[in-house]
RNA sequence: GCGCCGGUAGCUCAGUUGGAUAGAGUGACUGGCUACGAACCAGUAGGUCAGGGGUUCGAGUCCCUUCCGGCGCGCCA
């Protein structure tokens, strides 16, 4: 959290220690062992602007009723030289303290100090995380669900960055294994139906039109050469034309939709470079594979998995896992990252405990790896449900998504619910430019205050000289909720972070837009008294500088006008 | 059958480490621009926090259990 917060809080409960420990010299409480003192913001605000439980918490080792306990501390109190100037004794025994207008202007001022700056944290700094997100089969084009994984990676990404780690976005590219096998035989299909030959195209083959598109380019340039070819040339030679195509179209779509990765990784180099043979190798020196049946087996049982699974099959190939064991490895043990993220559908749950069962044997600390599991995004039209089959290639793509919907609409939305709840996509909602569009309501705040400082400017009034110039300028209670909302932007970055969470940062900018607005209903800017219009755009310029901030974290953009 | 996730206002969702009278948005209804952007704000109405038990000063939150929904449990990926 921001130190100025971190500052009050521990003053306050400094505070409050000191107090009962004089009760305790006085008499006026018994001899007990003190409990930790924890301070919290009461949810209303009647009720102060921190809490502490300490008299409730204590009523047990004090033999005593709350309510008494709070009148000791109160009476014991010593708030001179800190950040609070009230403490009053409410309901069951709660201790209520009220923060001074001096703690009001020195927010304000950091604020304005740190800038561009401002939400950033180091409680993860000299730590270095991987955030792996989208990994899209690059068999076909990205559907809705990547869209709401690549607006979910990217913040998180943002989110790790902010507080403090150094953070990398990598993109997994499937191109071993057996989808890649599916792909050559449905392009081969196609190739061979697009010159006549009568062949269907099997039940669980790709059906989607972009196969279709592909085989039509590739005969265009290389007509029917390949059709008396063998079909394993005929399948490579298809294969090693549209699969870079592929990667590139994912690259590109991506970037449209503001996405950036660092790397690519491939899970052939994983093959190719014998990482997966390694893995397995060191499972089995380590003692934790047994052969049955002609497959090789992990122990995976012994690592809390409810049942061992096969690593090598009894045909002599790796199974699915053995890659993705050797790519976490390489992450965690061969590139050292502190912490690796993976963003998953949630029908990958089952395989994270095998996963890290694995890791774990190898040595690695399990919890190194954290996965975030997000639920299947829902597209809603006209109030109905959209139904997207992916089998038939029907299935709505991120590039059709983005030509209905703005860019920054969907990044916000996609991030406006956490990953484990279903998340029902409104396309007309996200469309609509108007105040139910919660991207429009932030940014509008935005613009609002830069036509406040034009206003201001025009009239001759020189934005960039305000200051907040006395501790009781700001005393209205829309000011101050704002102001006290500002402060927590740090700490919710923590939390975000913490949580791996990017959804507490969009309800972030919809409530400070909020409590904005209503600061700009309740006070004006433009009034006589010199001193209280300097601070008044003084708290408008450090409600921009964070709404600005946070919008830039989620790569909204902050128009001026609009 | 076993396991994971969820169930909070008509609808979509918040609710931090267990805290005070459970909150927003949206929809419905009533108000507010001869002052800085009304894409805004103020107010009214709407609840058995799925049901039941337990832990304690205190439970939407933790534990047990039942019901309902989604998903996973392969020598597929």
């Amino acid at each position: 959290m921001s130190f100025l917060v971190k500052k009050a809080e521990q003053q306050l409960e400094a505070a409050v220690i000191a107090a009962i420990k004089k009760a305790i010299e006085k008499g006026e409480l018994p001899e007990a062992e003190l409990l930790p003192v924890k301070t919290e913001v009461p949810a209303d605000r009647k009720n102060g602007d921190y809490s502490t439980n300490a008299a409730m918490a204590h009523a047990r080792a004090f033999r005593m009723p709350p309510v008494k306990i709070a009148d000791a501390i109160i009476n014991n109190l010593d708030l001179s030289g800190t950040y609070f100037e009230k403490c009053e004794c409410a309901g069951a025994g709660f201790l209520n303290f009220t923060l001074s207008g001096q703690y009001y202007c020195d927010i304000i001022a950091d604020v304005l100090e740190k800038g561009a700056m401002y939400g950033h944290s180091d409680i993860n700094k000299g730590k270095r995380a991987l955030v792996e997100f989208v990994s899209a089969n690059p068999t076909g084009p990205m559907h809705v669900g990547n869209a709401r994984g690549g607006a979910m990676g990217d913040c998180l990404s943002e989110v790790l960055s902010w507080s403090g780690y150094e953070t990398e976005r990598e993109f997994y590219i499937n191109d071993g294994g057996n989808q890649i096998e599916k792909f050559g035989l449905s392009l081969d299909i196609r190739y061979r139906q697009h010159f006549g030959d009568p062949i269907e195209m099997p039940e669980d083959s790709y059906h989607g039109q972009d196969i279709i598109d592909h085989v039509k380019n590739f005969a265009e340039i290389h007509g029917d050469k390949f059709i008396n070819a063998t079909e394993e040339e005929r399948r490579k030679a298809l294969v090693e034309y549209a699969l870079p195509l592929n990667i590139e179209g994912l690259e590109r779509d991506l970037l449209k939709y503001k996405i950036k990765y660092d790397t690519w990784f491939r899970e052939s180099t994983l093959h190719n470079s014998g990482a997966a043979k390694k893995v397995v190798d060191l499972l089995t020196e380590k003692g934790y594979t047994y052969e049955s049946e002609g497959a090789l087996w992990f122990k995976a049982e012994q690592f809390g998995c409810d049942k061992d699974f096969v690593l090598k099959r009894s045909n002599g190939f790796f199974t699915y896992i053995v890659p993705d064991i050797a790519y976490h490895y390489n992450k965690l043990a061969e590139r050292s990252f502190d912490l690796a993220v993976d963003i998953l559908g949630a029908d990958h749950h089952g395989y994270v405990p095998r996963l890290k069962a694995a890791l774990t044997a190898l040595g690695i600390d399990a919890e190194r790896l954290q996965v975030v599991l997000m639920q299947m995004v829902r597209l809603v039209k006209e109030g109905e449900v959209i139904k997207a089959s992916k089998r038939s290639g029907k299935a709505i793509t991120l590039v059709t998504l983005l030509e209905e919907v703005p860019i920054d609409a969907a990044r916000f939305f996609f991030n406006m619910r956490e990953a484990n709840t279903h998340c029902d996509f409104d396309l007309d909602l996200a469309v609509e430019q108007s105040s139910q569009n919660p991207v429009y309501y932030c940014q509008y705040a935005y613009a609002r205050i830069c036509s406040i400082f034009r206003k201001m400017e025009e009239s001759g009034f020189s934005v960039e000289d305000c200051c907040v110039s006395g501790a009781d300028l700001l005393t209205n209670e829309t000011e101050k909720e704002l102001i006290r909302f500002i402060s927590s932007l740090t700490a919710e970055t923590e939390n975000a972070a913490k949580l791996l969470d990017p959804s507490k940062l969009t309800r972030y900018a919809v409530d400070l837009a909020t409590l904005f607005h209503k600061f700009y209903n309740a006070c004006h800017c433009d009034v006589e008294d010199e001193a209280l219009k300097s601070a008044r755009i003084t708290l408008c310029k450090a409600t921009a500088t964070t709404l600005k901030n946070v919008l830039g974290l989620l790569k909204v953009d902050a128009p001026e006008k609009m």
